[in-house]
DNA sequence: TGATGCACAATCATCATATGAATTCGGGGG
DNA sequence: CCCCCGAATTCATATGATGATTGTGCATCA
């Protein structure tokens, strides 16, 4: 029943049919990414719904497979939709966490001239989340995250720490907390920012200068007052402990390249 | 159907082309979006570089022509790659304001159940970033500022407002104070949050509540501790300033739809 | 009657080829 | 020296065919 939008585009035709469609943005993948948009916008589709199939979409919107395919494949690598192989093409739930996590690819595109920016916004928006987390972390977001630490702790004290853990469990924590600011936008934008490759550079500057022990201090003053329900102790703590690893950052650049 | 080219690839016969064993990503175009993440990062490819044509890096990440568009047309849209028909595909410049343009189109999405997280964020963003334009903005940017205020009071003060205007101006007046922050990210992440139809919604809350004129005044305020280059007061009014347009958004929740 | 295994159908994934459109570059003429 | 035009290059799109995967319904068996 969709046929009523498909236009009687032929081969030959100038397929000009009006810079009304292809106006959206010049190329007909830019049609097809924004006829999907607008209709979630307008909410012909919405979250976990199934689109037709490729062959009725393509006509409905007047472009070819390929196109089609291209766009939906576009939105996929956004988040927007989900495709399965065998059973059809879904829109995602279009949570935040969710469209906001492709953010992190082009973070790690970034060399290390526009890491120190990039860290100064990770910094603003994990401090505000300290302080948000403060007041309304539960109890159990307080036990993982004192487990983390003690794991670290043990980690430390052992002869050769495990570079790798080490890592996984500070992203862990700064999760924790980032999950228990209550805003899941906020939380999603500081997954974001602190990518594994950004993470990893991190570590190797402080890790080289032998700091691991104090910046595992600051992680548990941190937690003391999140513990306590205190933010202004918290927002100034995790600032503190961030601007830190930005000096580090800066002060030894990591490798050349990688 | 004798497929005439005989391809080396069997239908069953997986032909593993070797290198290609980035299968690992699952689907194809995965492979071809890794491959060319992979030749950023390592340096093969820089921006401003050209790709080779089609038909050879197709051949050379091992996959048909198809996928390949796929792959690139997703990097094209999230700001990685430009493709000029006729020419050739390049490597954009990478700059975070291009690559985290993109985000701005998720942001479209959101319901405004979601709007109310989206606004906090934007509003801790834009805070810190007049902070730090009022230790650094230079006279022009401060004049530019100007200019846009006496230009929205002539509209304020013309007898029916346009609507259109008022909006353009408001985001042209943040957009100059993110900028003047000197942290590109961080007014690459504010231009995205501040979408145009997050604006939308919140001036039709303002206006319905004929708070055009405070909300001026406050931007008015704004600009004056800029000028004075003095960061405590140009935080604060501009907390105050989004925390206010906030409460806008609480209690006149938008349109249900639009 | 309930559970299990299997064949079938629907759908996406990929490949291959052909044709159109836009841009760039070089040559020829003024 | 400049302008115009045509050829070559490259991306854009269309189309058809085939493989792979998933979901579903049915038949069979305990």
């Amino acid at each position: 029943m969709t046929a009523g939008v498909g236009p009687p585009r032929g081969p030959s035709a100038p397929a000009d049919d009006g810079r009304t469609a292809a106006r959206g943005g010049g190329s007909q993948t830019d049609v097809v990414v924004q006829g999907i948009k607008k209709l979630i916008i307008d909410g012909s589709l919405r979250p976990g719904d199934r689109l037709p199939v490729e062959k009725d979409l393509a006509d409905a919107l007047g472009v070819s497979r390929g196109p089609l395919r291209e766009g939906v494949r576009a939105l996929s690598m956004m988040g927007v939709l989900e495709t399965r192989q065998g059973d059809g093409t879904y829109v995602t739930a279009l949570d935040p966490s969710l469209l906001l996590a492709p953010m992190g690819f082009v973070v790690d595109l970034q060399d290390h001239s526009g890491a120190h920016d990039l860290h100064a916004v990770r910094r603003m928006l994990e401090t505000e989340a300290a302080a948000l987390a403060a007041t309304r972390i539960s109890a159990e977001a307080l036990a993982a995250a004192d487990e983390l630490l003690r794991r670290t702790e043990a980690e430390l004290t052992a002869g050769v720490p495990d570079h790798e853990a080490l890592i996984d469990n500070d992203i862990a924590f700064h999760r924790v907390i980032a999950q228990a600011s209550g805003n899941p936008v906020l939380a999603a934008l500081i997954e974001a920012l602190g990518g594994r490759t950004t993470r990893d550079r991190l570590w190797r500057s402080i890790s080289q200068d032998g700091a691991d022990e104090a910046t595992h201090g600051e992680h548990r003053g941190i937690l003391d007052a999140l513990a306590g329900h205190d933010p202004d102790r918290a927002r100034v703590r995790m600032a503190a402990h961030l601007f830190g690893v930005e000096d580090y950052l800066r002060e030894r650049p990591p490798g050349p390249d990688l």
